[in-house]
DNA sequence: TGGAATTTGTGCGTATGTATG
DNA sequence: CCATACATACGCACAAATTCC
């Protein structure tokens, strides 16, 4: 075990056991060489060790601080925002909403046929206070004219759908990869320009088979971990 | 349908029909310009739609080149690389092969005492010749010590674990967020220093339930889309 | 608004211990 | 026993970003 080795184990317990919480900031590495009696360089490696792991983050200028730990989303048959995020304060926010003809993608997505209307949310969720992800939903106007007024009274994609008559709507498919991040979306989501996002694409059909939402969702990458269960 | 929209749409077409291969040059901005009778701003407009979708990639001072089409990698109990990517020149490297302690997080992903030995591999993964992914996996030295030879002889996890009397293993977990490529990482996958990656954490376990492989795969973000159905 | 102080990031040189051949 | 290579650790200096007054 090298010193290194043992200087990361002994903060990685100190984080563990409460001695730092969640946006904390640590010592300077001056103070923390310091303390264990080594070279600036040498906390430099033993907090490379924990920042590889995720668990702690430095700002150059500013200081190193305890990661706050990702919201687990899990990917599933049922996707329901707030129950996904439950104990992280789920938040959503309507960006805006507009009801327009379907894009070939679009159209192609909901298998409409071309020139269908559509309606289409774009939206931000927040946990804990923070934003973790950028989201645009497509759904198919026909048959759902009452979804726009559904939205506005509650942002909540169920509660809108239970609204139009779809009592239950189930994911299809999820196809996930990753983007960085542009100027809109660094500063709709507080990173930077160039973070990593993990995008997934989503398509959810309601009880009889029919395609009612056709959404993507940039996740932030260091805020939110996706999980995929395998039964 | 503006005339941006219509030059993209029939832009698209071409690449759709097979007009150009993926990785073929486009026509250059002022050529397509002077095709469709528009200015070059309108064919930079229209090739910008192009690239939000993933469809092209313009490389400043080489020109504007149709994108490969991102390999589907589909993430379900039983992930074979090879199965995975059929048809897209699957081809596996190993880059090192270890066997030694394992770290705190590794014997705790694979439910082992502290201080246990693990085989761990380092591999880089291509499809048509290009790299996708690096992966790294981690297996639990006792009762696979044959691992090592077998993987030396065949890269494939797959094949390894049968000679060592896994005959079968499965997913359990898939954990998914977005990170940006380091320079060691862009190196190997042939992308800049700050590309998106997409990181894939799982554990597989035998058919009795023993974890027998904690993985974590780094895909490139514009090459490959990870697929997850939901039954 | 500006500028000093603080803090992390980076580079270079040096030294030591440990394998390897 | 020597030469080489590599990882670890130390010391110093400066650059770059942030904070604070």
């Amino acid at each position: 075990m090298t010193r290194r080795d043992s200087i990361a184990a002994s903060l990685r317990d100190d984080i563990a056991a409460g001695g730092w919480a969640p946006g904390d900031q640590l010592p300077t590495e001056g103070a923390l060489a310091a303390r264990f009696g080594v070279n600036r360089h040498t906390v430099r490696a033993a907090l490379a060790v924990l920042a590889e792991d995720g668990l702690v983050h430095a700002r150059r200028g500013a200081g190193t601080f305890v990661a706050a730990k990702p919201a687990a989303y899990p990917l599933g048959r049922r996707v329901r925002f707030h129950q996904n995020l439950a104990g992280r304060a789920p938040e959503k926010r309507m960006l805006s909403l507009e009801t327009r003809a379907a894009t070939e993608r679009e159209s192609a997505a909901l298998t409409l046929t071309p020139g269908a209307q559509v309606h289409v949310l774009d939206g931000i969720s927040l946990a804990d206070g923070r934003p973790i992800a950028l989201s645009q939903s497509c759904f198919p106007a026909d048959g759902l004219e009452q979804l726009p007024d559904a939205l506005r009274a509650d942002p909540s994609v169920t509660a809108a759908l239970k609204a139009c008559g779809v009592s239950d709507h189930v994911r299809v498919e999820s196809r996930i990869d990753a983007r960085v991040a542009d100027a809109l979306q660094a500063g709709l989501l507080e990173v930077k320009v160039g973070a990593a996002l993990a995008r997934v694409t989503s398509i959810n059909a309601d009880g009889d088979g029919r395609r009612v939402e056709w959404g993507r969702t940039w996740f932030v990458g260091e805020r939110v971990t996706l999980v995929v269960d395998h039964p």
